[in-house]
DNA sequence: CTAATACCGAGCAAAATAATAGGAATTAAT
DNA sequence: ATTAATTCCTATTATTTTGCTCGGTATTAG
């Protein structure tokens, strides 16, 4: 019942994506290194991003990424799902919803507490923007001291 | 995002042994039969069960298990925390709390959104007590029909 | 005694995850 | 036009986790 790296990873890219939407576009090279990140890796999870409509890319030198839209139009939850798939705790917490499938058997009264559980995560996911964590993060970068750095984040496995 | 089948499995267990709580002790090689799962594999999920005190083993002939507990006590989450360990998203959720890790670098903005994940979940498991699925077991048990009987579970993987 | 059961731990195959690697296509800058 | 920087695409490999099997020991009702 973990987030695997992907969305880990991937989120806190979108974040650096977020932070320095001024400049034109941002490479993968740079994201990859503020964050610490493997950039074959998170060439990978950027696709998934750009599958999701959530990033656009920009090909040739001084390519990079952009976010495809506003960061109050973007929510976490749009991030996460694209990153990981729905996010739901069992594949037939929505599906099957009329089917005959759990209910003969009388094996699926759990159905119910996937259901609660699902809506429970995505309401989370979806009730922050990535507007806000963009507003926390540079929060913190000027009240942190002036020497702090890229650091590897010995934290969030 | 999935859970395991450690907690799928281990759920239809308890609710199983809920069930059949008029009778003494229930058998292991019973709950595997019925809910259609391996026998060998079931007794370790049960183990991490009855190490988190939520069932009682009876050993010898005759023997089984029984809830240690009335039902109305035991919640989902203390049943899913059980099996899967904690369901936080990302295991800094909570742990190192106060600490440098996270914050000087700023990686870590998406703590906040990890913590509220993790506080829907909990909350949502643990509003579910194992009597309410007991009680909607047995009315489905007895709205269906009569012919049925244990049937592989097709759903739910 | 014996059969039925819980209890314990080692091992293993398959799947999923995390990462690496190499190359092709595109484009700004010179 | 050439070059260097970059996205884009796909294959492969290593590592970890999951789901499960197996063999044995301990306990107890009948």
């Amino acid at each position: 019942m973990k987030l695997s790296t992907k969305g880990r990873y991937g989120l806190q890219a979108v974040i650096d994506l977020a932070v320095h939407a001024d400049e034109d576009a941002v490479a993968l090279s740079q994201i990859a290194e503020r964050q610490g990140i493997s950039m074959n890796y998170l060439e990978q999870l950027i696709a998934k991003l750009k599958r999701a409509g959530i990033v656009n890319g920009i090909r040739g030198a001084q390519g990079g990424y952009m976010l495809s839209r506003p960061a109050d139009e973007i929510s976490v939850g749009d991030i996460l799902r694209a990153l990981e798939g729905d996010l739901n705790p069992v594949d037939c917490a929505e599906v099957n919803e009329g089917e005959g499938c759990c209910r003969i058997s009388g094996s699926c009264v759990t159905k119910y507490v996937w259901k609660r559980i699902s809506d429970s995560i995505n309401d989370a996911v979806d009730g922050v923007k990535l507007s806000e964590l963009v507003a926390e993060s540079k929060r913190i970068q000027n009240g942190a001291s002036a020497t702090e750095t890229k650091e590897k984040h010995t934290c969030g496995k």
